[in-house]
RNA sequence: GGGCGCUUAGUUCAGUGGUAGAACGUUCGCUUCACACGCGAAAGGCCGCAAGUUCAAUCCUUGCAGCGCCCACCA
C-alpha cells in the first residue's frame, strides 16, 4: 500500500493510479474548493465533455446561453442564469442525451458604446472626435479583452457550456445571416425607412426604442398660455409643460365634442412671440378635462401632436436640434440657447406681454434615456422601422398554441400585454458598435437599394456608381432576437439542435429578447426558436433592495467563488427560490451552502475511510481478471442494490433498508423537480436527504458496525458478481460498506448538476467507479 | 390611467383542498475518534382582513387593506 501525505492533491493520486484509504485519512477536514475547482474544470474541458456525444440516439438536448455583454466583469445575475442552465445542462448530459450548451458574447452595440464613452471621458478623449473607423477598432478591441475575461469568469461559475462552438455576435457568419433577415423583411415589405417622431437622447446623440425609454415621475409646472384670436380682442389658453416648444406650434387642438370651444374650431390663433398664423382643429386625442381643454400642437418635438398633425396634415417646424438646443427656426433671441434656457426665455417674454395666465406645479412622467437619465427629445427623424404588427400576430399565436410555453405562466400574460400594444419597432441607431444597414443610397434621386450584405457596384436604376452606404446600424436587440436560430445556423448545429429545449434568461429582458425571439424566429424559420421560457427574478440583498454599484451591496460572484467556491454560490443562488421571482441572497446564505459542500467532503471521507482497502485494491484485481473495467465491476453490482429488491436482502439491517428507500424515493423527487424546471424543489429534497437523514441519521447509526473497518483487510470473495447483489459482503460491516457506497455514489450524482465540484472532487477518489468523471455519470433511476 | 404580482416562524422564502415546512437566526446542552463550516434538544405561526364555494380552505372565488413591479402620447 502506498502511503500519501496531506500535500498531495488530485493530479498526485491520478499519476499513482490508486487512493488508499490512508490517503483519505490525510485529506483536509474542510473542502478547499481553491484547490480542486479550477483543476477539475480543466479536466473537463480537456476531456472534450462539455460537447454533445452526436453518437447518442436519444431525443437531444440545447439550451443556448444568453450571450452576456462583452462590456464588463459578470455580476451575480449572471451567476444565476448560469448555475441555472448548468444544473439543466448537466442533468440531461448524465441522462445520456446529447446536451449542447451553446456559449456566446454579445458585441451589445448601443450598451457597450455606452460603457466605452465614459471610458472615453475619464481618458479627456471626445467620442465624437474619433472617426468611425479607428473607433469601431478600440471599442473592437475593449470588447473582446473583456470577452475573454469574461469567458474566465463562466469557467470559474463551473458553466459547462461546448467552449469548441463560442460564437460571438459579430461573427461573420453571423452577420451574414442577420443582414439576411432584414433583406427578407425588406422583401416582405414589413420593413420601411420613415420619417416619424423617434425618441432622440441627446447625449449619446441616437435614437432609441420605445423600449429603451424609462419614464421618471417628475415635477414639472404647468404653464397656462393665451393665444389670441385672429381679428378678435378674444384668446384661447393653451396649457403646457413645455412652453419652450410653443416657437414650433402649428395649430391649437381642441376636443370637438368640448362645447366651449365648438365656435373656436376652424378659426385662426396668432402664435404670441412668433406671430404665425395657426389654425384650431379638432382632435379626438384632446382630453377635454386636462389643463384648459385646448392643446398647443408641435408636431416635431411631441409624439401626440406628431399625429393629430398627419391627421390635419399640419406643418413641421423643427425648432430643438439634435444637439439638444434651439434652432434657427425658433427666432433669432432662441436660436442656439439650451432647452431649459429657451424654456426660462420664453416664460420671461410671454409674461412680459402679460399672456402668462398661471403657473401650476404639475407631477407628469417624463422619458428618459435608461442609460443616462437625460430627458429625451422627442425629434423627427428619418429612421428604419419595422412593421409590428404581424410579427406580433405571429408571435402571439405561436404561444397561444403551445409552441412555446412559459415556466412561470404570468410571463406569458405579460408578453401578450406587450404584443398587443406593439408600435412599430425602430431598428437604427446612429451609433458605430454594430452591424451597419445594409442599405446603399444613390447620388440621384433613386429608390433605395436593399441588398443581403453585398456592396452593389452600381444602382440598379440608373446604373450610376456614386453610392454611399448607410450609416446607421441595427439596435443590438435586432441581431439578438435571432440569436437561437442564427447561432445554431452559424456552427453547423441547427438540423440537430432547433428548435432549443429551453430559453433561460433574466425577466426583465422579455420584451427585449424573448418577445422577438419569438416573432423572428418563427418568422424567418417557421418554428419557434425554444420549446420553454424560465425566467428568473432580479437579485436582492438582505433587505431585499436591488443591486446596484452606488448602493454599494454589488455582491461579486467571482469575489464568492474565491471565498467560498462556485457550489457555495451556486447552491445559494437556487436554494430556496422558485421561477420568476426575486432572489435574495447573501453572505449568511452563502456560507450555509458553503458548510454543505463541507458536509459532503467529510461525510464522503467518513465513507471512505470505512470501505475498507479492500474496495480500494482487491476488486480491481478481480475485475481485471474478468476484463471488465474497475470502474465498471464495482458499480454495476452495486446499482443493483436498489433496484432489484436487494433492500430484501436478508442481511440488510432495518437502518439499511431505510435509507435505500429513502434513496430511491429521493432520487424519483430529484429526477421529477428537473424534469419540472423546479431546481428549487430539487435542490432542497438532497440537500435534506444527504445531510439529515444520510449524514444525521444513517452515518451515526452505522458507525458501531464499522468498527474496525478501517484497518481490515478483509478478504474478498470471488463468486460471480452476477448472481449475487453483495459479492464480497461476508459479514455485516461489509454490507454497510456497500449501502455506504451505493448511497453515496447515488447521492454525488444527484448532487452534481448543483455542486459540480465537490462532488467531482469526491468522485475522483471513489473505488470502483464507472465512468472516468461524474460529469459523465449515469443519472441514477 | 392600464396591467402583473406579493402578503405563511425573528429574517429570507418554499408548499399543499384534509395534523403547517426549509434555510438562516435565536435559546439550552455537547473538545461523541467524518465534519464546531459540527452534533443533540428546544422555543417560535388565528398561513394579511372579510365573505363565499366545499364534508373540509393557508390553498379555489369575490371584495377590502397594505406592499412591490411593469407599461403609458393628460399636453
Amino acid at each position: 500500500m502506498l502511503s500519501y501525505n496531506r500535500r498531495e492533491n488530485l493530479s498526485t493520486m491520478e499519476k499513482e493510479g490508486k487512493i488508499s484509504v490512508h490517503f483519505i485519512m490525510e485529506l483536509s477536514k474542510n473542502f478547499n474548493p481553491g484547490e480542486y475547482e479550477q483543476k477539475i474544470y480543466k479536466k473537463w474541458e480537456e476531456g472534450g465533455f462539455f460537447a454533445p456525444d452526436l453518437k447518442s440516439k436519444k431525443k437531444p438536448f440545447c439550451v443556448i446561453m444568453p450571450p452576456p455583454n462583452a462590456n464588463g466583469s459578470l455580476h451575480v445575475g449572471h451567476g444565476v442564469g448560469i448555475t441555472l442552465e448548468d444544473i439543466m445542462i448537466r442533468y440531461h448530459r448524465m441522462k445520456g442525451e446529447p446536451t449542447l450548451w451553446l456559449p456566446g458574447a454579445d458585441h451589445a452595440g448601443f450598451e457597450t458604446q455606452v460603457v466605452y464613452q465614459k471610458k472615453l471621458e475619464k481618458e479627456g478623449r471626445n467620442w465624437f472626435h474619433i472617426p468611425r473607423e479607428e473607433l469601431y477598432k478600440e471599442i473592437s478591441d475593449f470588447t473582446l479583452a473583456n470577452k475573454s475575461v469574461m469567458e474566465n469568469q463562466l469557467r470559474r461559475l463551473g458553466a459547462s457550456c461546448d467552449w469548441s462552438r463560442e460564437i460571438f455576435t459579430l461573427d461573420e457568419r453571423i452577420i451574414k445571416i442577420v443582414l439576411q433577415t432584414f433583406k427578407k423583411l425588406s422583401d416582405d415589405s414589413l420593413v420601411y425607412r420613415g420619417e416619424r417622431i423617434i425618441n432622440w437622447c441627446v447625449k449619446h446623440q441616437t435614437t432609441l426604442s420605445d423600449l429603451e425609454v424609462k419614464h421618471e415621475e417628475k415635477d414639472g409646472t404647468l404653464t397656462h398660455i393665451k393665444y389670441q384670436i385672429k381679428n378678435s380682442d378674444k384668446y384661447i389658453i393653451v396649457a403646457t409643460t413645455r412652453p419652450e416648444t410653443m416657437l414650433g406650434d402649428t395649430a391649437v387642438a381642441v376636443n370637438p365634442k368640448d362645447k366651449r370651444y365648438k365656435n373656436l374650431i376652424g378659426k385662426i390663433v396668432i402664435l404670441p412671440l412668433v406671430g404665425r398664423e395657426i389654425p384650431i382643429v379638432a382632435d379626438a386625442a384632446v382630453e377635454m378635462e386636462f389643463g384648459t381643454g385646448a392643446v398647443k400642437v408641435t408636431p416635431s418635438h411631441d409624439p401626440l401632436d406628431f399625429e393629430i398633425a398627419q391627421r390635419h396634415n399640419l406643418e413641421k417646424i423643427q425648432v430643438i436640434g439634435q444637439d439638444g438646443k434651439m434652432t434657427v427656426s425658433a427666432g433669432k433671441q432662441y436660436a442656439g440657447l439650451k432647452v431649459e434656457e429657451a424654456r426660462v426665455k420664453v416664460v420671461e417674454d410671454l409674461r412680459a406681454r402679460g399672456l402668462i395666465v398661471k403657473e401650476e406645479t404639475h407631477k407628469h412622467a417624463v422619458g428618459v434615456c435608461y442609460k443616462c437619465n437625460r430627458v429625451i427629445e422627442p425629434l423627427i427623424l428619418p429612421q428604419w422601422f419595422i412593421k409590428m404588427k404581424s410579427l406580433a400576430d405571429l408571435a402571439m399565436k405561436t404561444v397561444e398554441k403551445g409552441e412555446v410555453k412559459f415556466v412561470t405562466k404570468r410571463f406569458e400574460k405579460i408578453l401578450f400585454h406587450w404584443l398587443k400594444n406593439l408600435r412599430d419597432w425602430n431598428i437604427s441607431r446612429q451609433i458605430v458598435w454594430g452591424i451597419r444597414i445594409p442599405v446603399w443610397y444613390c447620388a440621384k434621386t433613386c429608390p433605395l437599394i436593399v441588398t443581403a450584405g453585398e456592396t452593389p457596384k452600381k444602382c440598379p436604376h440608373c446604373g450610376g456608381t456614386e453610392l454611399r452606404q448607410e450609416t446607421d446600424v441595427f439596435d443590438t436587440w435586432f441581431s439578438s432576437g435571432q440569436w437561437p436560430f442564427a447561432a445554431l445556423q452559424a456552427t453547423g448545429d441547427f438540423q440537430k439542435f432547433y428548435p432549443t429545449n429551453v430559453m433561460e434568461t433574466g425577466w426583465d429582458i422579455l420584451p427585449f429578447w424573448v418577445m422577438r425571439m419569438i416573432m423572428l424566429g418563427k418568422y424567418i424559420t417557421s418554428k419557434a426558436p425554444f420549446e420553454y421560457v424560465y425566467l428568473h427574478g432580479l437579485i436582492r440583498d438582505q433587505d431585499r433592495q436591488k443591486m446596484s454599484k452606488s448602493k454599494g451591496n454589488v455582491i461579486d460572484p467571482l469575489g464568492v467563488v474565491d471565498l467560498h467556491g462556485a457550489d457555495a454560490l451556486r447552491m445559494a443562488l437556487v436554494f430556496g427560490v422558485s421561477a420568476g421571482n426575486d432572489i435574495v441572497i447573501s453572505e449568511d446564505k452563502i456560507r450555509a451552502h458553503r458548510n454543505f459542500a463541507n458536509k459532503i467532503w467529510n461525510a464522503s471521507r467518513f465513507v471512505l475511510m470505512n470501505l475498507g482497502d479492500n474496495f480500494f485494491e482487491s476488486h480491481c484485481e478481480e475485475s481485471q481478471t474478468t476484463k471488465q473495467s474497475c470502474a465498471t465491476a464495482g458499480s454495476s453490482r452495486f446499482l443493483s442494490v436498489g433496484r432489484h429488491g436487494a433492500r430484501d436482502d436478508a442481511r440488510l439491517q432495518p437502518e439499511d433498508k431505510v435509507i435505500l428507500k429513502k434513496l430511491s424515493e429521493i432520487t424519483k423527487k430529484v429526477t421529477k423537480y428537473l424534469d419540472k424546471f423546479e431546481f428549487h424543489l430539487a435542490a432542497e429534497e438532497i440537500y435534506q436527504f444527504f445531510w439529515h437523514e444520510f449524514c444525521d441519521k444513517y452515518l451515526e447509526e452505522v458507525k458501531g458496525r464499522l468498527t474496525g473497518a478501517i484497518a481490515s483487510e478483509a478478504k474478498q470473495s470471488r463468486r460471480d458478481r452476477h448472481t449475487t447483489t453483495f459479492v464480497w459482503a461476508r459479514d455485516d460491516r461489509q454490507v454497510t460498506q456497500a449501502v455506504l457506497y451505493k448511497v453515496l455514489i447515488d447521492s454525488l450524482k444527484l448532487l452534481h448538476p448543483f455542486m459540480p465540484f465537490v462532488t467531482e472532487a469526491v468522485y475522483q477518489m471513489m473505488p470502483k467507479k464507472e465512468k472516468e468523471f461524474l460529469i459523465i455519470e449515469n443519472w441514477p433511476v
